[in-house]
DNA sequence: CGTCGTATTGAGGAGGCTCAACTAAGGTGG
DNA sequence: CCACCTTAGTTGAGCCTCCTCAATACGACG
């Protein structure tokens, strides 16, 4: 199937058989979804929706990168969710975004209105079934961060955020010892919690010990996998 | 229609006129739920299920409180929610469950079983979209506390912690000012991502500052309603 | 090659964690 | 019914980690 048609896969509820394959839309369901919605391509920095503004559409990511966040009060910015290949996001309440969308890289968007999109789920209970799955897979994601942010040593935070973003590259490429991090160092920091300078601090210190190098601020290279995993699950 | 059916409500994802009503489970819909479940009454201290065993059933809170929580390595408990009134929980990873679930109160569960329940919903697109909302709601609940348990004091956080149980006995009471709190202060510790010590002393400052009295440990009072919201609010 | 935003490094201070002792409450059996 | 025992919660002291502020270094981009 060609790769404009939008695409998300997710881990099914039930385990049938031994091999379990996470569950992907039909070509059908590709297309439908392709129908209903229209494709967007956006610049890095572009920002898809500021909270408390009208929700119309839901998105697929089919390429890129992307934050979700929150502006506190304080001017401090709460990230919700880093956003990548395949996830769903743009779930509304009563009609309204709840958090900020920016693009982090250059990224492909499918929206699909929500004036189409329920109905046709309504409709279709298969497809709606996948995009259940999906929304659960995100709650699951959303449970780890808080213990991702829980956790008090930020070395230990860091090293669970490398194994985070290998497991999203290791989907697409097959090296999994190279690790792009198109993110600003900010927005780490933001995602785990920590200021900027701790995050620095914890990313020096896992260079130190010869667990992680990093070539470039946009890639690290995992040296010690067994000692970043073992980081990683502590706690 | 009788209590004994399971129920739940959520918020719609669009605004449909002025006023906006959670979305509620009509009495059909009520009815074939409690047909394909069996009804459970559980004791306190009761675990439902424990990370890791095979899952068969998703549950729906009919009456009483419940925590769900993963156990680290290090032996400490990371807390993934407290569950309510009418909250679904036992959502699923490839036929295993990710979390213990454990009641705290006493209490009253539907039990669905996967096999019934995953036909049932692909037969009913509109059963399932009221699922699909819920699961959508525990998402955003999810990502609530992760900015909750972010935030670096811990006065701020129990102030939060507590505004959120107000609106958890508001829909059910009309009282505002008492809040009873079922749950031990070491659950409240684990959800807050506190130790149980500056739990304790954070339920101590806001006392001093008259915000809020601790009439028992079971039981709180709001004092100074703004103070709180503002508390809670900051960051 | 200069400029501006981003990232790193350093020093100092605040807040929460840990350890340990003490107190309160709940449950059990005589 | 009360004394005891066990568990949960509070209080205090010291330490450790991360945050804040400030200065410097880096790097992307014009």
């Amino acid at each position: 199937m060609h790769d404009s048609t939008p695409h998300f896969d997710s881990i099914p509820f039930l385990n049938t058989g031994e091999i379990t394959e996470p569950t992907l839309l039909t070509d059908d369901q590709r297309e439908v979804l392709a129908r209903i919605g229209k494709r967007l391509k956006l610049p890095a920095r572009t920002t898809v929706y500021s909270e408390r503004t009208r929700a119309d559409s839901v998105f697929v990511i089919v390429e890129g990168v992307l934050k979700s966040y929150r502006e506190l009060p304080s001017g401090k910015r709460a990230m919700s969710a880093l956003l990548f290949r395949h996830d769903i996001f743009g779930l509304a309440e009563r009609g309204r975004y709840l958090n900020s969308v920016q693009a982090i890289t250059p990224v492909t968007l499918h929206q699909l209105p929500l004036a189409d999109l329920i109905p046709l789920i309504k409709r279709d209970a298969e497809l709606q079934f996948k995009f259940l799955a999906k929304v659960t897979q995100a709650l699951r994601e959303s449970q780890r961060r808080t213990i991702l942010v829980g956790r008090r040593d930020a070395v230990g935070r860091l090293a669970m955020f490398l194994m985070m973003m290998r497991g999203h590259h290791q989907l697409a490429v097959g090296n999994d010892r190279d690790i792009p991090l198109p993110m600003s160092r900010t927005d780490i920091a933001d995602f785990l919690g920590l200021s900027r300078e701790a995050t620095s601090r914890a990313a020096k210190a896992l260079q130190r010990r010869g667990i992680v190098t990093f070539a470039s601020r946009h890639l690290a290279r995992i040296v010690d996998t067994p000692s970043l995993a073992k980081l990683a699950a502590a706690v």
